[in-house]
RNA sequence: GCCCGGAUGGUGGAAUGGUAGACACGAAGGACUUAAAAUCCUUUGGCCUCACGGCUGUGCGGGUUCAAGUCCCGCUUCGGGUACCA
């Protein structure tokens, strides 16, 4: 009997569901599992063959928990909101919701075809009403508390206001943006206007004037993870520094937690890594330096100003300083004499792009004209100004050690500036020595300490002396949460006086206008300020007010979805009390490497945060993440003589002066070009002429990244229709470890097809079903039971490449028993049920179970009786080489395995007469004799 | 520059320190067939040999060990991430 998947696709997928198989309620009774795939942004391209990677291993994990009694809860979703969608809209006109919908029907189209155990009730998309009610809510949740540095959480903001009423700024250990000092009576005299305006300064969620990435070409600012070398990552387009005030989230209050947190996952190292690096944690310590007496500065600003460093031991090889551009200490620095200079330099450097400034490392900078004192050795320095230093890191200003620290090194030799070693036998003369290793010099009471002597030393000193503080900067930045844009989450904020204020929560959500075109309003506004009657009225109608123009980020919606899942039509609340004590996090995560610093770090504060306000049970999100590989694009190429219409054979090809040029991978075989196709697929080759080889023309080939424009696009439904969703779910797997990157390569697929062609054809003699109901065999249940016991292993380690092997291998050896004894394949099919659930139904039902379906089928129990050998197969090995091998009993003592392998007569050749000076024996692995 | 991964046949890959190359693709040969497809069987790291068998072999160079693809040290190289973060 053939094996016709696509029948047996079709009925399955419908039969699971018309009865509900993948239905999930909560289940006291049940231990849960809980397997999350990061949900796609449905773009126009539909889905190609690297998406359902990570998918088809989630499924096959959930199916086999879920074999094995777990309560198992398996959602899917769509990112809805985001920029091509809008993108498009402005080309098109078309609305980005409609779009939107119909690429979400096309990924779920193609989702389905491949026989995923999602439970569709619960689907969310995050451009709903009913979705992004919770995100607002979560807003508006930020927006009304402020995170206590002490306690070190979130806590509402009343609960600041009081403090201020009573102290003022004394004590209150709120994570700020700007360091403030006022008495509670000073509070108390500020107009509501100005209270509002300073408690920005400690909301989660606040208003502030920041620089910010601005990206002209898609007309909005960009948050850091959406950017990379000064280009954005949708689009590639150029971004620039720009001051603008901007909602943000205060993510940098969390920065402790977010790096302890790492501890408690089961992540790869690499990831982890990746999220300390982000996050960026530095020990070290801030120190106050004075300006010297008779700079102007120094009556300006008597108070000096603050440095931060982590290496406080060079303090006496401070030759200069350096303040960042932007810092507002460059103008109180500047002396009349520069004045010119530093305004020229300044101009040019807010001139140069980001992008230019990665670009271009030249040192540049300018002299203040100001000098400081160190406040350790009393010496008089050099105030300069210079854009590497940072003025989001630190305080903007740093402490110069030319002769420890590369930056300044090249800094101090452009300018010429003076180097002072400070460690034992370091020579600073080609390039400064970083390391933080050595012996002190020059450096007074430092001199002869180790590095880290010295670094403890310096620090206690200055604490005692109230030169400074130890201090931990941290490199992570608040997260900018506004977009110039339309497609995305309304903001459920009102301005009355300039000053924002949330809208009554009842009224939530508040859904995102109509507006007429997807662009700037003629004043530059965002598409927001097209929109009629955006405005909100007080409770008494007396008064309207403007909404909020700018719209939430991608990473609004994602950062929270997991939990609207465990409870996804509840309309009161994000989740239930019960559903999130039930399903608490997600057990396994898996997705694209990509969301390391952008989505991964945004959830686990978003989360972090809901817990200190008692909204969730569990501190972390995702318990266990796995990084699939990226499937990337195989390319194939043809190539033309250059200046004709003739392509050349690769083997041909260096006899001529060919271009090669990209070809569709569809119209290529195993790398041989269907010509036909090809004059078909773009009338430019309409006449093409071709040099063959062996009567074929054969590509040449190369491994890309998948994309439209490499024409190396391959789409899972042309798999699905040729070969069945179960062979491309075990292809798949079987293409390799899962997080490893590989190629898309169709050779092979073969293999895979006929396997379950083989597994299919061991229930039927000829046309007829052929079952026996025999007593299987002691080989046959070693077989089966090697099977469960490799598939159990590689399951749970998620070596599915493997698991895939461990099934040929079993369908061969049960193929070469002619096995077909009803016990053995019965269990056989619950075991592929996790990863070819089609076929396993219907061998499943074949084999009688006309009710249920397999995926309720219990998973079959490893024995390890049925393994037992009788005899073993020792390999017999001469220092460390393998002559010969010999079956001896399992149980044999090793003392007698010594003797039988010595007194074989085959040992006597490689003995050669010696005596063996050593023999090892490792029972039931090898036997080594040592010559 | 820094931080993570990798490197094994023609290809994808497998191997708790214990017979390297499982499983599959491809290739070659054979069976069945009028023929093809499908299916089945055999061979397949390289070199030497009719064969028995031997030598060699996991990016390179050292080391530890009875035994190293696996552990340690030093390189080469290819991916990925990140970057004036003081």
């Amino acid at each position: 009997m053939e094996y016709d998947f696509r029948a047996i696709e079709q009925k399955w997928q419908e039969y699971w569901r018309k009865q509900g198989i993948y239905k999930t309620d909560i289940d006291p009774r049940k231990p849960k599992f809980y397997v999350l795939d990061m949900f796609p942004y449905p773009s126009g391209a539909g889905l190609h063959v690297g998406h359902p990677l990570g998918y088809i291993a989630s499924d096959i994990y959930s199916r086999y928990k879920r074999l094995k009694g777990f309560n198992v809860l398996h959602p899917m979703g769509y990112d809805a909101y985001g920029l091509p969608a809008e993108q498009y809209a402005i080309q098109t006109g078309q609305h980005p919701a409609l779009t939107t919908r119909n690429n979400i029907e096309r990924y779920r189209e193609q989702l389905d075809k491949i026989g995923f155990s999602y439970d569709w009730d619960r689907e969310i998309r995050t451009c709903e009403p009913e979705y992004y009610k919770w995100t607002q809510w979560a807003f508006i949740r930020m927006f009304e508390s402020y995170f206590d540095t002490q306690e070190q959480k979130a806590k509402p903001i009343a609960a600041l206001v009081a403090k201020f009423e009573k102290s003022g700024s004394e004590n209150i250990n709120a994570a700020a943006t700007q360091e403030l000092k006022f008495t509670a009576a000073e509070w108390k005299a500020k107009t509501e206007k100005e209270q509002q305006e300073l408690l920005l300064n400690y909301r989660i969620a606040y208003l502030a004037d920041l620089k910010v990435n601005w990206c002209p070409a898609l007309g909005t600012v960009l948050a850091n993870d959406e950017v990379s070398e000064g280009l954005s990552i949708r689009g590639g387009h150029p971004v620039e520094q720009k001051i603008m005030r901007q909602w943000s989230l205060r993510v940098s209050a969390y920065a402790q937690r977010l790096l302890d947190g790492l501890d408690l996952l089961d992540w790869t190292e690499s990831l982890k890594e990746t999220q300390r690096n982000w996050i960026g944690r530095s020990e070290g310590a801030e120190m106050k330096f004075h300006f010297a007496q008779g700079c102007p500065a120094a009556e300006k600003c008597p108070a000096g100003f603050d440095v931060f460093t982590t290496r406080p031991d060079t303090i006496y090889g401070v030759t200069f300083m350096v303040l960042a551009p932007e810092s507002p200490l460059v103008q109180i620095c500047s002396t009349p004499q520069q004045a010119s200079e530093v305004e020229a330099y300044l101009e040019a450097v807010k001139k140069r792009t980001e992008r230019e400034r990665i670009a271009d490392r030249r040192v540049t900078g300018v002299f203040s004209g100001s000098y400081a004192i160190n406040p350790i050795s009393g010496t008089e320095i050099p105030v300069w100004i210079s854009d590497y230093v940072l003025a989001g890191y630190g305080t903007g200003a740093i402490m110069a050690v030319p002769a420890h620290d590369s930056r300044d090194f090249a800094f101090s030799k452009h300018f010429d500036l003076p180097i002072i070693p400070l460690i034992e036998g370091a020579d600073v003369s080609e390039e400064s020595f970083d390391a933080k290793e050595g012996i002190m010099i020059n450096s007074g009471f430092l001199n002869g300490l180790s590095v880290k002597e010295a670094i403890v030393k310096t620090k206690e000193y200055i604490s005692r002396e109230g030169i400074g503080q130890v201090k931990i900067n941290y490199r992570l930045r608040d997260a900018i949460f506004s977009r110039q844009r339309y497609w995305g989450e309304p903001f459920p904020v009102y301005y009355k006086d300039g000053m924002p204020y949330i809208i009554d929560e009842k009224q939530l959500p508040l859904e995102l206008p109509e507006i007429d075109k997807f662009l700037p309003t003629e004043t530059g506004e965002p598409p927001l300020g097209r929109a009629k009657d955006w405005t909100y009225s007080s409770a008494d109608n007396a008064a309207i007010y403007p909404l909020e123009l700018n719209t939430m980020p991608g990473f609004a919606g994602s950062s929270a979805y997991y939990l609207r899942y465990m409870d996804p039509k509840n309309d009161r609340a994000l989740v239930g009390k019960e559903a999130n004590e039930y399903w608490r996090n997600v057990d396994l995560y898996i997705g694209g490497t990509e969301h390391a610093t952008g989505h991964l770090i945004y959830s686990r504060f978003w989360n972090k945060f809901l817990f200190d306000l008692g909204y969730v049970c569990e501190e972390e999100p995702f318990r266990k993440l796995i990084n699939q590989g990226m499937i990337q694009g195989r390319s194939n190429f043809v190539y033309r003589i250059q200046g004709s219409n003739t392509f050349v054979s690769l083997n041909l090809k260096d006899q001529y002066e060919t271009t090669p040029i990209h070809v569709d991978v569809n119209i290529v075989s195993n790398d041989v070009l269907d010509i036909e196709k090809f004059r078909n697929w773009n009338p430019e080759y309409k006449q093409a002429e071709f040099i063959l080889e062996d009567g074929k023309y054969i590509c040449g080939w190369a491994i890309e990244k998948m994309s439209k424009s490499m024409f190396n696009v391959v789409n899972p439904d042309d798999i699905v229709d040729k070969y069945g969703a179960d062979t491309l779910r075990l292809y798949e797997m079987f293409l390799g470890p899962l997080e490893q990157s590989k190629p898309w390569d169709t050779n092979g697929i073969d293999g895979v097809h006929r396997f379950l062609k083989r597994f299919w054809g061991l229930f039927f003699e000829g046309d007829k079903l052929s079952l026996s109901d025999d007593a299987p065999t002691a080989e046959e249940l070693k077989t089966l039971h090697k099977t469960i016991k490799k598939i159990e292993k590689d399951i749970e380690s998620f070596s599915f490449n493997t698991s895939v092997s461990a099934f040929m291998i079993c369908v061969n050896e049960l193929h070469a028993l002619k096995c077909n004894k009803r016990s053995i394949l019965e269990a056989l099919s619950i075991l592929l049920a996790a990863f070819a659930p089609h076929i396993a139904e219907e061998t499943y039902h074949l084999l009688g179970h006309t009710r249920g379906s397999v995926c309720n089928a219990p998973w079959p129990v490893y024995n390890e009786e049925f393994l037992k050998e009788s005899s073993l197969t020792y390999p017999i090995s001469f220092n460390g080489k393998v002559r010969f091998t010999l079956d001896l009993p399992a149980d044999m003592l090793p003392k007698d395995i010594e003797k039988v392998a010595l007194t074989n007569e085959q040992s006597q050749k490689y003995l050669e007469g010696k005596t063996p000076r050593k023999i090892i024996v490792v029972p039931g692995k090898i036997v080594n004799i040592v010559l």
